[in-house]
DNA sequence: CCGCCGCTTCAAGCGGTCGATAAGGAGAAA
DNA sequence: TTTCTCCTTATCGACCGCTTGAAGCGGCGG
């Protein structure tokens, strides 16, 4: 995989040397990464917190900050990777920081290819993450969103296509109201104007597979005219 | 974080020089690792297959088999991270092993302190990931996906490239519903749209083969209109 | 009281997707 | 070249679920 990520990755790198910003700048837009620089700690800082960048270069030996500290800095609300720039290569920097947050440490001079191909290896670790585990249970009902699966009082209810996308979104908006069009865009990604009772009928359907008396509705509620909410609680 | 794990981490080295070895074991044993040796590439992958150990650290250069291709084949089945050594420093071999699915690399002579904290960066980043183990027993059905090996009943069957790509990933995302795109982005990594039909025809050779009853799924469940699920109990 | 309107439910037709099978075609090995 | 394996395409029957029409139900206003 030494091609370049197809989604443009942003990448922050802190650095007080103006020809390292410039030169990672030029090598890291060339591979289609979209680049903030920052030359002090606390601009890094600030930048990040403005973009939210999905790896951070940094350089160790600030002006205005130790490298450490900033990593900690970043650590304590970030988790995006952080790879560290340093001309000091003695064993005991390298530890420090990488026991303070960071993921990779690189001494300087270092190559463009290593830098890059680091980069990869952190980002690949990086967007392998699980994001969350999203299941919810709300009374007798379990909603599994990642292994489509729908438990009533224990026992899984099989759903139609058409059902659990409708209760997928219905509970990724729980509490609000998720209108007609909302849903109908979900379902038929054509634009084109469709039947309001078919959602009707699916919902209908799918209150008798999960709703205790599908009559008087417990989780979904309908918000006439507009359409319809889930309700945890 | 310069302390001690609390729970015993296992740790697998592969490494032709004795002196290494015996090296690392003593300062990793004394870190309260679980460290497992392994002298050429072949020995390596057994017992990585074996001890499904956390941390893999490899020498790139061992008499049997390339280094590169090793982390290849570890990565096929394997999710924990790989730290490479080797006297090789060029920035080609760095590229090319962290592409192959390395983590980090460290240059011979290397100091302790440094390949233990970059271990902790490691571990660090993989503590939350779940490890998966190299071998799926269900029922009369035993995959291990090290090995690419398929048992039925004790007996081995045998699959063709793309029906085990295909068991491979759903047995990675058992219980999951692994969707077409997804399967279809994994057999043939280009994107261009194809026929949905001939997953089904693939799905159904391999039902063919690993099944009880391939009319009747047990492991192999579909999703109408979505994608397919491995159901292991 | 009655009619209108929107939501719910039921029932039936139709279309799409799936599973099985067979045959074409590419590539490797003999 | 032949032969074999495996990927791919094609066809067909069966079935599930989407869709639509229509009736039942309740609230609200005239």
């Amino acid at each position: 995989m030494t091609s370049a990520p197809e989604r443009n990755i942003r990448v922050l790198v802190i650095d007080d040397e103006e020809s390292i910003r410039r030169a990672l700048k030029s090598v890291l837009s060339a591979r289609k990464y979209e680049v903030s620089l920052a030359a002090t700690a606390a601009e890094g800082i600030d930048t990040a917190i403005e973009t939210n960048p999905e790896l951070v270069v940094l350089d160790l030996a600030l002006p205005d900050m130790d490298g450490q500290d900033v990593c900690k800095e970043l650590r304590a609300w970030m988790t995006a990777p952080i790879l560290i720039l340093s001309v000091r290569g003695n064993e005991t920097d390298k530890i420090q920081a990488l026991d303070a947050g960071a993921d990779d440490y690189l001494t300087k001079p270092f190559q463009a290819g290593e830098l890059l191909a680091r980069m990869r290896a952190l980002l690949r670790r990086a967007e392998s993450r699980v994001v969350s585990p999203p299941e919810l249970c709300a009374g007798d009902l379990t909603v599994n969103l990642a292994r489509r699966q729908v438990f009533v009082k224990g026992e899984e209810v099989s759903l139609t296509r058409t059902e659990f996308e409708i209760l997928a979104l219905l509970v990724q908006n729980a509490d609000c109201v998720v209108t007609h069009r909302m849903l109908m865009e979900k379902l038929w990604d054509d634009k084109e104007e469709r039947d309001p009772r078919l959602l009707r009928v699916h919902v209908s359907n799918l209150r008798k597979k999960i709703e205790p008396a599908p009559s008087l509705p417990r989780f979904i509620h309908t918000e006439p005219g507009v359409g319809f909410r889930f309700t945890p609680e």
